[in-house]
DNA sequence: GAACCTGTGAAGAAAGTGTGAAGCGTGGGG
DNA sequence: CCCCACGCTTCACACTTTCTTCACAGGTTC
């Protein structure tokens, strides 16, 4: 499922979007401000952002830069204001689309659609580690070229680790991760998921070390 | 090389969008008025046409309607004004994308690429998986020589899936592809509709596979 | 050895899926 | 104008898969 972040200080139009996005199956998450916007979009890795330009304390074009830093994510630009100038300069800050208040929602979700499909031309959606691949466009693990079924928790888990291949991933940056509004303590279910994780990558794929009280790793064969 | 017939009846516009194609090994035409850009076209047989819609005497939407009558080349839409009711009376003419300026030069490559991407299957309108084959052009289904009677929504559901065989579609890829323009939730109907599918394609045919949680796979045999 | 951490089987809870049947809206024929 | 056929959607409910919790057996650290 497609994440999106919507970040807009007024929550009327939050609410708007959000239940928008939710009808076409997207799974959307709500900042209303730039520095929790940056936040969620750091933890979440969303698929797409939209972002208000008009934001109180840092406006939307701070935070467009911010994330250019260490984010290609594609970013929708929602903005009350139709200036030439002013949409020439997000543009080329590295949005990827502009659209002015009021819109239809059919236009949103065609451009939101274009700007997605455009980013994934772009940029290649496949993780690897080892003999390891995972495909983010369409859900989908193999090893050695043979196709891995998982469960969607599975995916996500291993995804997260795949990522940060050879590093500690803490146990807490992974709970946050996959399970992103969860209250209760996951840490059980985790153990878990592990332990099923490291059965279906059997012993000649990449193998996921604990490091005792701290989180996990995966390395390579 | 790419043809492309730009038909705009600012000389400026038609310089710099010639430049930038010119810089991409486009083969560029550039037409001041509708009819001389008809001429153009029925005369180059580009692969693709940029098109202003405000042009002087004869408008951009009729130049289109008019285009629609004998070709099928896709046509991109220029367009100062950004009204959404304009969008889509473009875009039932029979217009492939639509963009607003000032629009940059990266995006206005960007769309071109991916209407003339679709063009592509315009001319190869028959998808194929297994012994199951997909006429787009005259929106039949045919399972091992015989006709598979289908509604137009499992038609449109068949297609999206065949045109992925063997890999899996998410829920909200199918759902934004089938369902363009709706805005409650069709995932309950798109269950039903995967049934009747089943029925219909019978045990000889492609299979449906369900992927829990995140989609569907249509695979041969 | 005590306290803590980790791995894994098993089972109940939760979420997701398939399908018959009924309701709704539309458009063509009488 | 009404009626019917058709396709789409919604609902109900049984069924399947996935997730979480629990229990307990090692392991590690001090």
């Amino acid at each position: 499922m497609n994440k999106v972040v919507i970040i807009d200080d007024e929550p009327q139009v939050r609410r708007l979007l959000s239940m928008v996005l939710k009808s076409r199956n997207y799974e959307v998450h709500e900042a209303e401000d730039g520095p929790s916007g940056l936040q969620h979009i750091a933890l979440l890795r969303p698929d797409a952002v939209l972002l208000d330009l008009g934001l109180p304390a840092m406006d939307g074009l701070s935070v467009l830069k911010r994330l250019r830093e260490w984010s290609e994510v594609p970013v929708l630009i929602l903005s009350v204001r139709d200036e030439e100038a002013l949409k020439v300069e997000a543009l080329e800050a590295g949005a990827d689309d502009y659209v002015t208040k009021p819109f239809g929602t059919a236009e949103l979700l065609a451009r939101l659609a274009v700007i997605q499909r455009r980013c994934f031309t772009r940029q290649n959606p496949e993780i690897t580690a080892g003999n390891l691949t995972l495909n983010l466009l369409h859900h989908e693990a193999s090893l050695a070229g043979d196709r891995l079924k998982l469960t969607p928790t599975e995916f996500s888990l291993l995804h997260t680790l795949a990522e940060h291949a050879g590093r500690i991933v803490t146990f807490g940056q992974i709970i946050r991760r996959v399970w992103p509004a969860q209250l209760s303590d996951q840490s059980e279910a985790l153990r878990v998921h592990i332990s099923h994780l490291r059965r279906k990558l059997g012993t000649s794929g990449p193998q996921i070390i604990n490091e005792p009280a701290i989180g996990y790793r995966l390395i390579d064969s």
